[in-house]
DNA sequence: CCTAACCCTAACGTTAACGTAAATCAATTT
DNA sequence: AAATTGATTTACGTTAACGTTAGGGTTAGG
């Protein structure tokens, strides 16, 4: 569907379907303030934005942060910050972030190299049995 | 501390020193028979496997996964699977987790690049904050 | 007019992963 | 001997992130 401005919009359900997530879980993000969308008398009724927001959710979810520090990197995302203090309280924050997403490259490198070895000792098993099967 | 193997072993207060976490999980995994150590009487003691394992479970977690996916991947790596079908259940196995990681490493390269963005903008306000100061 | 397919709110239920409290025991320390 | 320290079990409490149920409104089609 579209907007009166001819924006392209998205009903819960079909966001839900896109995303295979219930709508009881867009409107629980939106309960904890991670999503905000218009209505029209009840109904919501998702923009472009409104989508992106999701996928990020989602992202975040993925990599194992909790709601409320995925709306923490929303807000830091989104934060007209003016002071200096501001300002480097962010610095501080994103540098944080960069800390967990580069401790969690070294923990994917390491779990895939054990992924390498199962699957390695698997493989010689197998031509192991195909061998004396034959 | 070492046992009668001259093996280095470990109480459970000092993992859980190491590793920053309470007795009370250490446990729990136990309890989820993500470990087995060995006792002296009631006390457990750990032994440098155990302790290997106690890393590979903390690792799992920053990772996202469950518990019980941790499990799971553990049942994997120690099987000594001897059938054909086993082997090839596993080497299904290792391939979805791969494919999990891979979707893990994508969302990181994601978010470090918006995290280089809102840093870029920040850094761009202070410049334009202490211009305007001087 | 009925019902099917959507949407809504409100509120209680559920699961994972521990936290916390109570009561007890063993080894040191004072 | 008394107290501290660190271990144990048992069991109820807690939080996050939804699931589920109940009750109700509105539009399109037959």
């Amino acid at each position: 569907m579209t907007n009166q401005n001819n924006e392209v919009t998205y009903s819960i359900g079909e966001l839900a379907k896109e995303f295979d997530i219930t709508p009881r879980s867009i409107r629980f993000y939106e309960e904890q303030h991670l999503l905000s969308p218009e209505r029209t008398g009840q109904t919501r009724i998702y923009c472009n934005k409104d989508r992106v927001r999701l996928k990020l959710i989602l992202r975040g979810k993925r990599l194992g942060f909790s709601l409320a520090e995925i709306k923490n990197l929303f807000e830091l995302y989104d934060s007209n910050a003016n002071s200096m203090l501001q300002l480097e309280a962010m610095l501080q924050m994103t540098e944080q972030k960069r800390a967990i997403l580069r401790q969690q490259l070294d923990d994917i490198q390491m779990l895939m190299n054990e992924l390498d070895e199962v699957e390695k000792r698997c493989r010689d098993e197998l031509a192991d049995l195909q061998k004396r099967g034959s």
